[in-house]
DNA sequence: CGTTTTACTTTGTATTGCAAAGCTATTTTG
DNA sequence: CAAAATAGCTTTGCAATACAAAGTAAAACG
């Protein structure tokens, strides 16, 4: 990545990445229920889920309904009533839609951590080295 | 950081970390303000808020208030009607609280990349080194 | 055979996000 | 100098979402 004299670029390159900030990944419930299924090959079933990601019932059956609805999982249900399994499972969709949203995460995280470690002044230079003391990313 | 055999520490380490994943700064248009405003020293007026973010007015004015009213950013308002400009500034607080948030995310940010690049499955081995391919983080 | 348990689903409420409309005061225009 | 336009926010109303309590269905248990 080349080094820009203000924090401009990088704040451009973050906003830019915020576009990729895709709202179905963007919730504390169902990033903490990706995190967990995107590391099983074979999927996860409604316990396993409920009890790793410490939701409720019924909060849980509504994200997963978002994720499944948006295509990210995919659901086998097998047996009725009581005997119940619902087994979901990342789609290839899902996947490559959640390594974009990480890809962007990591883009503003960088941006973000790189700012407020140099944080830039209109009236003086900075007390850091890499900046130009200009307002930051205007225009 | 110590390499587990199967990537349940990994998912737990990121368990943790979602407790640390403020709402406060866990939604797109407060991020975007916040990764703005981070890289100011002197903090920055409604208008050139508005423009960088890419919000309306009233989103903006919405964000700002949650942000103020947390204490996150302090604002400064001079003159009136027409003239009135409002200088968003973050506090110590606010900074420290975001600097915890994206360490949170961070360490999420990681789990998830390295558990999407090495799933584990259930009945075989997986293809990769690094796990024992037990079932993740269950217990 | 009826009560309990398991595995979800549905429903109701509260919160939140968003933008359209509104407010206040300063400019500008005829 | 009165009327209209403009600037800089605020307020309001609506739609979407999150969350948990209550509900449902079938198997297990006594």
């Amino acid at each position: 990545m080349a080094k820009s004299k203000s924090n401009k670029i990088d704040t451009a390159a973050a906003r830019s990445a915020l576009g990729d900030i895709d709202r179905v990944f963007h919730e504390k419930a169902r990033l903490g229920i990706m995190t967990t299924i995107v590391g099983s090959q074979d999927g996860m079933n409604f316990n396993e889920l409920k009890e790793l990601c410490e939701l409720t019932d019924g909060n849980l059956n509504r994200h997963l309904k978002v994720l499944v609805d948006t295509s990210v999982l995919s659901v086998r249900k097998t047996g009725q009533g009581r005997n119940t399994n619902s087994h979901y499972k990342l789609t290839a969709k899902g996947r490559k839609a959640f390594e974009k949203y990480l890809n962007a995460l990591e883009a503003i995280l960088h941006a973000a951590k790189k700012s407020a470690d140099s944080p830039v002044s209109k009236t003086r230079r900075s007390t850091k080295r890499g900046d130009d003391g200009l307002s930051p990313a205007i225009g």
